[in-house]
DNA sequence: ATTTGGAATTGGAGCGCTCCAATGGTCTAT
DNA sequence: ATAGACCATTGGAGCGCTCCAATTCCAAAT
């Protein structure tokens, strides 16, 4: 009745344990006829390798623990799949857990993932203090993803969130306009840096005397009352770039509200590329992160770390671009330069 | 340089392995002197138990495996929300894998939960066949999520399509709508369901003469030719019900697109209230689906399974919500009846 | 002083696998 | 005929833990 075990295909095959445990692993020193035979035999009984007992006599795992901030935000779920395809193709496998954007549940995770023995893990827009991160680096290699600030004496894979706001405020000032307004992240991970490379984007377009900033949060519902205070200025802006997505859809929701047109009237700019950014109603002009491709590098960044131990850290900053979509246009003519 | 085992532990706390064990297991009948101790010295070893090791032993693993279908997809997050919840409060752990909307990464991926001696597994959105799932659940328990089929032999966790498509027609009928069109999910699992529901509540609406389902599919490019063939007729329906939000979402834009006003010309519900349908710039009047609940009732229904063995396969079927929001309201005076 | 009982502690077997060194078998070269 | 080489196969130790039965300890009861 119970589990079938490698004792017990190697009976029914007439084999010793260590020839299946040699065909169970593909091992090319196995005669056509045993290795059908014991085939056979696991296929009868069912047998299914007892993952527990293999990686603790192998002594190693394969697998490289994933620690995720929230699974319900889409932005995470398409870094993962970049982790595991690139993790997969290494022959790893990947352990998935959630910090639930709880500093507490985050060092459970990370705990846990220790437990399990993981040979590195990859935490993507985490909360740990540095001096945890440090802790947990020395006994299992750790590569931070998609976290504004830096994190010293750690790998990290992020994105340029500077040049990304660059890029946004470029865009605007290329389309003409000159008051344009930013609605920040607050004491989100990247919104520092997004905030900085927006004023220095402002500067470098000759800009510098319109820099207006104004606090934000996470999500849509943050964005409101800076557009009603936005428009009831005597010269409201006529573009706004936005912390991310969420913060333009509620803004865009506001302005809407206000009778405002867009691009028309107002020019909206967000960041992340979020799919909700490419649904048409929206048809929201963003700056994209290559979200895939951090999770790839995640990978790589790690399985260096892993064959090649100590050595200087790597801080990889891949490159945003600008996608121009509908909330985008040249200001109203009485504000054109 | 070796990673601590508790031998180790208990060398350094000049106890034995077994009492070593007993605390880490909060053993109560340990003395709180060595208990003391011990703790201490694996404190000061940086001493972690493999969780390798511990389920070997124990011969069971306290874990549930948990399928998705795609990671990406909000809805999905959210069900797993729920299911850790209920998983962490019963002391099991969950482990995620991803099925990539394929049945073969799927099977490999319940493959993989087997291999983990996962004591049950929730499938959430699960695409596998009836005959695979019945050799799956004599291994470990099965509980099917969110799939709009009917999986005879293994207990399901669904939601009330049927109805949850009765609630949407009957709002938009006591609006006092008669031509309701429905944008269907295609070969999507709940599709069927949402398709008849619809039906026979235009049927209780004393509205079966205007009965008209158009092919939809997933997401919101589905829905773009739909809605141009519906504008084309002489008598275009007043009110459009979506198989889910991303649909409706397309049918939005479109008929922004052709100029048409909703609510004043056309009404539109969705299904699923994912948060776009939230997102006040769409303000979606849309069903709502339990998915928290839906995660923890599959938890539930598989410890069960679990504790009690083999018996009459359960349905649960939890009920949907009409939410309603801006994109409802009364037909066109002149289509009023 | 001796017994008794309960709590605290320990030794050892065993979980299912891998991996190494050793064994046996077959074939070729001497 | 014998040695050598090479291959497939096997026995056994060991991975780090749990859990049972056995042992020790100590205080209270006789």
């Amino acid at each position: 009745m119970n589990r079938p075990t490698m004792e017990d295909v190697a009976e029914r095959a007439n084999v010793s344990r260590a020839l299946v445990s040699l065909v169970m692993n593909d091992s090319p020193q196995v005669s056509d006829e045993k290795r059908r035979s014991v085939l056979l035999a696991a296929e009868e009984l069912g047998y299914r390798p007892n993952l527990m007992a293999r990686r603790l006599a192998q002594q190693r795992t394969h697998t490289i623990g994933v620690l995720v901030d929230d699974l319900r935000n889409p932005f995470f779920g398409e870094v993962v799949d970049g982790i595991e395809a690139a993790a997969t193709e290494q022959g790893y496998q990947i352990l998935i857990l959630n910090g639930h954007r709880d500093l507490d549940r985050e060092l459970a995770a990370v705990e846990t993932l220790l437990q399990f023995r993981v040979e590195g893990m990859a935490l993507v827009g985490p909360r740990v203090s540095d001096v945890d991160l440090a802790r947990f680096t020395t006994t299992a290699p750790c590569v931070v993803v998609a976290s504004g600030t830096s994190h010293p004496g750690v790998d990290e894979v992020v994105i340029d969130d500077h040049h990304g706001a660059e890029l946004a405020v470029q865009h605007l000032a290329d389309l003409g306009h000159r008051r344009i307004a930013h609605i920040d992240g607050a004491a989100n991970a990247s919104a520092a840096e997004r905030r900085v490379g927006y004023m220095s984007g402002m500067d470098a377009a000759g800009l510098g005397e319109f820099i207006d900033v104004h606090r934000g949060g996470d999500d849509e519902s943050d964005a409101l009352a800076v557009i009603d205070s936005l428009l009831a200025k005597p010269d409201p802006p006529t573009a706004i770039f936005a912390f991310n997505d969420l913060l333009a859809a509620g803004a865009l929701d506001r302005l809407s509200d206000a009778g405002v047109a867009v691009p028309a009237e107002v020019s909206l700019v967000g960041f992340d590329n979020t799919f909700i950014s490419a649904l048409r109603y929206f048809s929201l002009t963003t700056i994209n992160q290559p979200m895939l491709a951090m999770g790839r590098l995640a990978v790589e960044t790690l399985l260096g770390r892993i064959s090649n131990g100590t050595g200087e850290t790597v801080r990889h900053m891949l490159q945003p671009e600008l996608v121009v979509r509908g909330t985008t246009g040249p200001p109203p003519r009485r504000d054109q330069r």
